[in-house]
DNA sequence: CTGTTAGCGCGTTCAT
DNA sequence: ATGAACGCGCTAACAG
């Protein structure tokens, strides 16, 4: 490919000059500018920026490490997260961990030897040996989404505890008191702070821990399929589900029209994070929305902020709690008190 | 961040030496060896990718440009391309056009300013100068899922003309003969490659133009709805509704549901693109399946041997077309010939 | 307004 | 088995 140097060459000036040009830098007359831009044109010539970004010391470039852009939540954050990078600027390169440490140790290495401005990453585990890395390497670096078991970053997230507690409070409003939680990993944060929202609820109706069924799986299809039908099998049955994320939700509803069980006639069924109006042709679910498209656009500028020197490097690191909202529709039914 | 000077001094030899072990190349000393890597551990050394890709001359990372990753078609892509990308080594950027002509030929320019090795590109529009461009700089660019009006790069597709036919035959053989297509922007080939499919079904079946119902907008939620708007308005309404992308076939599921009309007994729809089974609670759309996931490991292989040389550059551009698959469930109802 | 010098961090080439 | 010099392509700092 053409260098700096052969255009420099063809337009008979030094390649600082063609540098000037394309870079709208310092005084340039215009007739060599416009000899510069002419050889520029003829030979196809664009800049290299490896180049650039080894002398500018910085690559113009932003890193959204998730979990699964197979999940609409998170293209949806990702949305987000590529509308405030590229508004501001900077490009966004997306990882996918698929929850594995692994994948997210090596995609983390290949980030920094890029060396990629800043960082949001979505921790696979509550494993922080990455996250104290990006620390001293001093790569800005903020938390999406889930918590971090010491407070070593900056993170914005949504309200999960609230949220399972408002959705339980609905379902116990409505009079069930067997209430089966289908949720994620222990190792995730998300899915224990949907467990802790649940329990909460309960307690303040006056159940007790007896009263809690919680199954820990994965926030995947397959987990909820299984989990489903595991609850299927109680007896008693319990008269609502919460799944606490929007796959879980979905395998449930496939469980239960297999297993001919209606909703909310013969159960009542909740979920967390709402699915996008295009990939849903009658929302039935009484659920939990996060704001995803939010969130990614928020971790985004208090990243950007960080990077840009704006705020305070000896500030104590913050933390944004995003509120999440129930939408109500008709997955769940009023019962009888047992 | 450290460099591999800093690395050496602490080591006590050349940055030449640092660099040998941590490539592997050339024959180290073990006792050599060992100084080195507890320098390198000490000091959290992490080589500078920008500086080897400049040396290199290669940077390891291919690109993909496609138009919207919030479709569920795109993601399976991704993942394809994905998989088979990090499987050779590889790693893959994802740019995102929207459709847009302006917004592609600017993630084409940021592709090729950080010198990717290869592109996997979904053309937002029959505009050839993007590739023209990208034969100029030598880039090696695989076409993904559009044809080209001129060929002028090796390309991967699906058969979507087959596919639109098999699905209109078999509505015809179900007894239609006033079937509406819905489809995109007549730039994209996916779009027009459908209509020919559809239109060669009628011919064969002694239909003449005028039985043709076409309507051409965008493959979006949006569109969907206001063509599907349109569809109920026509009088006497089409028997069956043909969805040439997944968004349309949800669109015209939810218009239909919203104006109350039934599918299949009053209306027949049939759609192309399934939705992963992560997405459907009740699969009720009869569709055809394009290989997605195939198609982008396919396609990112047939790049990786543009690159690696293995292909002979003089020759002529390959076209793979895929067979697609018809996956029938129950939005086709049998009607009487009108 | 334009050019020269030097160096970003690394690895190839050629010595030793 | 290890090192010195040079250059990858570009631009900051300093001259002129």
């Amino acid at each position: 490919m053409t260098t700096i140097r052969e255009v420099a060459k063809l337009a008979g000036v030094a390649p600082i000059t063609v540098s000037r040009v394309i870079n709208h830098t310092g005084y340039i007359r215009d007739e060599t500018r416009q000899k510069v831009e002419s050889a520029v044109n003829q030979l196809g010539y664009v800049p290299n920026s490896l180049s650039q970004s080894l002398r500018w010391k910085q690559t113009g470039m932003l890193a959204l490490v998730l979990t699964d852009v197979t999940n609409p939540f998170w293209t949806t954050v990702a949305r987000g997260a590529e509308d405030a990078a590229s508004a501001a600027g900077y490009h966004l390169i997306l990882c996918n961990t698929d929850e594995s440490p692994e994948k997210q140790e090596s995609y983390l290495k290949a980030l920094f030897q890029k060396r990629v401005d800043g960082i949001l990453l979505v921790p696979a585990r509550a494993d922080l040996k990455d996250i104290r890395q990006a620390r001293k390497l001093r790569v800005p670096l903020v938390v999406l989404d889930r918590r971090l078991t010491e407070s070593l970053a900056d993170c914005v997230r949504c309200d999960s505890e609230a949220g399972a507690y408002q959705l339980t409070r609905l379902l116990l409003e409505r009079g069930h008191r067997n209430i089966a939680l289908l949720t994620g990993s222990p190792q995730v944060t998300t899915a224990t702070d949907r467990v802790s929202g649940y329990r909460k609820a309960l307690r303040e109706a006056g159940l007790n821990t007896n009263r809690e069924i919680v199954f820990y799986g994965a926030f995947t299809l397959e987990s909820g399929l299984e989990m489903a039908r595991q609850v299927l099998e109680m007896k008693p049955r319990p008269t609502a589900i919460f799944a606490a994320n929007n796959f879980i939700a979905l395998a449930v509803l496939q469980a239960l029209r297999v297993a001919n069980v209606r909703v909310p006639d013969d159960i009542s069924v909740v979920g967390f994070d709402d699915l996008p109006a295009s990939l849903q042709v009658d929302p039935v679910l009484t659920v939990v929305a996060q704001p995803a498209y939010q969130m990614g656009v928020l971790a985004t500028n208090m990243l950007l902020k960080k990077l840009t020197g704006e705020t305070d490097p000896s500030d104590a690191y913050q933390e944004v709690v995003l509120p999440v909202e129930i939408v109500e529709r008709k997955s769940v039914q009023v019962t009888r008190i047992a």
